[in-house]
DNA sequence: AACTATAACGAACTGGTGTTCAAAGTCCGA
DNA sequence: TCGGACTTTGAACACCAGTTCGTTATAGTT
């Protein structure tokens, strides 16, 4: 990987380059799997020779770190935001479940790939941020979840919701008859006590 | 792979070894991911010198076959069985959810495979027979749940409980506080109207 | 227009991995 | 005990994909 250009003008267009092969990368690891993707391919979807990927990146193992990174962190940092304003806790969760599921689904490529090299993340030093990542949201939501009246354990809540959202990844089309929002109230619904039923 | 042994007495050893390839399998591809396990490391797990996998296998692809074989045919034969029951159809939910999610698991090595190489099994002839499989039992928890009193709309409780069930495989221990029959339980209160709240 | 930082090329390199196979070893059945 | 069916070996093979790097093209800057 050679240095990012001096040059603002340049530089920018380097950095826009570089978010250009990640969510590319993304994209063809959600489809093909991460092994399975060669580095040629990627390259020529994008248009470039092999060796022009090095120019952006340090190699193929950086590329998912940087869709793990492009994943986690806006979504903790707006988490962390919406937590931080005083409201009711249940409309609290509502918003953070409905934040949480705009962002699978517009991140769909990255959850998938996320998911998929679940056995890469979970062990070996690299990856530690990341875990750490996922962990803080985790613990963002237990909060957040902590502070409502759910039916059964808040414990099995927490998990039942964590499977729910994620899994949305998987079968979302943007075309579906139901909306990031109302499927976040759906399973809002199905967890909070006095909500009909 | 050489053919079945003839001989009754050899024939079972055969089988009980397959298997054996078979389970080793599912575990190391669950901790390492397909790709990064080599056949020489499954090999030597299992105190075996590389060529005699292919003995029992014709390749590499043919043992994530046998996973998926091994994970879905033992489940959709059991469910199919219980739904022939006549039964209430809460009790039949509840039934299905408890077999359901034993099964996960029983299998979790099984399912963390089956999840990680989703995008092979989403595509290629090789894997039509899984696919359809999945599908399958998948009508039938549609089925089951179809005839239940739900919280919300029917095909976003579908969509939530097979997430909340495929995600067990990923948090399940087995000397955690809750057993799978508690588990289960859990998952169907927050799906049925009146079950509290 | 010339200069230089940047971008891209693309072929060669390198290491590794799935698979094969002939030979040797093992053990059931008679 | 003997024969042959079955198991296992282990090294060679063939292929492939990630990475490197010297070279060439491009385009900002003066």
């Amino acid at each position: 990987m050679s240095a990012r250009p001096t040059r603002p003008a340049l530089r920018e267009r380097y950095d826009r380059r570089q978010q250009q092969v990640v969510y590319q990368a993304a994209k063809a690891f959600a489809k093909r799997g991460y092994d399975q993707t060669t580095m040629q391919e990627l390259a020529a979807t994008m248009g470039l020779a092999t060796g022009a990927l090095y120019h952006y990146f340090g190699g193929k193992e950086e590329l998912l770190t940087a869709i793990c990174d492009q994943l986690m962190e806006p979504l903790l940092e707006q988490t962390t935001e919406l937590l931080a304003a005083d409201q009711p806790a249940e409309a609290q969760l509502r918003a953070l479940v409905c934040l949480w599921v705009a962002h699978v689904v517009e991140h769909r490529d990255h959850m998938l790939v996320f998911q998929q090299e679940r056995h890469l993340i979970e062990s070996g030093e690299r990856w530690r941020k990341v875990r750490a990542s996922r962990k803080a949201f985790e613990r963002l939501v237990a909060d957040a979840l902590g502070r409502c009246r759910v039916r059964g354990e808040q414990r099995l809540a927490l998990l039942a919701l964590l499977g729910m959202v994620n899994h949305t990844a998987q079968w979302y089309r943007p075309r579906g008859p139901l909306v990031p929002e109302e499927i976040a109230d759906g399973y809002v619904a199905l967890l909070l006590a006095g909500s009909g039923g």
